[in-house]
DNA sequence: CGCTTAATACGATAATCTACGTACTACGAC
DNA sequence: GTCGTAGTACGTAGATTATCGTATTAAGCG
């Protein structure tokens, strides 16, 4: 595994994290999108922005990723010319216990009655 | 108790209720507070709009509660000058089981870690 | 009917959000 | 150094949002 780079990333601490800002995070379409891809990675591996194929712009995905960082859904660290991410898991699991994984299940019930 | 009025309001059925409409409702601390005070009315009980107490203008609660109300969170009749206000408890724990709860405890948590 | 209370409708405004294209930067490979 | 890949920055357009004040409507009461 690359080393990550010198640039660094702006990250909320847990007592930064607020629930509004998670639930505005996980309230649009493409970052649920988003936050479900990362959701399926097992336990401890990151993906690049670009291992996930949304049908907008680039510069749109830098955006949503952006909103899921700032808002302490995800982590990212630059790994050579590519930017990695992760959820956070434990931060969100001990902030609000059972919020990600409900999420989740919400959205794949969803996603079996309208597929 | 009195009847409802002929004054009819739309409400989304459980198929049209979609899971980023409800987070998107969710995500703004004067309807989470509106949401967290239903929540702690008796199973049935109603409350009026203007039995909860925010600090925002009446017309900008009126546009709140009809976010809630289109989202499908919570459902409102006319009762005589009162428009009474429950969650939609059963349907959303339908739909998305443990949402709302989980929700709820989050914002609890929140409190208790920034009051 | 006229008064009061509860809530709405309307119109305005300022902020925020999503999306885009283009130009740019950082990194790794050659 | 040059090239390709990955992602950013910036400016912007269009949509939605949150807020307000004022005028208005509906229901119940005397």
């Amino acid at each position: 595994m690359p080393t990550a780079s010198v640039r660094a990333l702006e990250h909320p601490t847990c007592e930064e994290i607020r629930l509004e800002g998670v639930l505005h995070a996980l309230s649009d379409p493409m970052r649920l999108q988003i936050v479900r891809y990362l959701s399926r990675l097992p336990e401890g591996e990151e993906a690049a922005c670009s291992a996930i194929e949304l049908a907008i712009a680039k510069s749109t995905t830098t955006h949503h990723f952006r909103v899921l960082r700032e808002a302490g859904v995800v982590s990212q660290v630059y790994r050579g010319t590519a930017k990695m991410n992760a959820l956070r898991r434990r931060d969100l699991d001990t902030l609000f216990p059972g919020l990600l994984d409900t999420v989740l299940r919400a959205d794949a019930a969803q996603r079996r009655r309208t597929d």
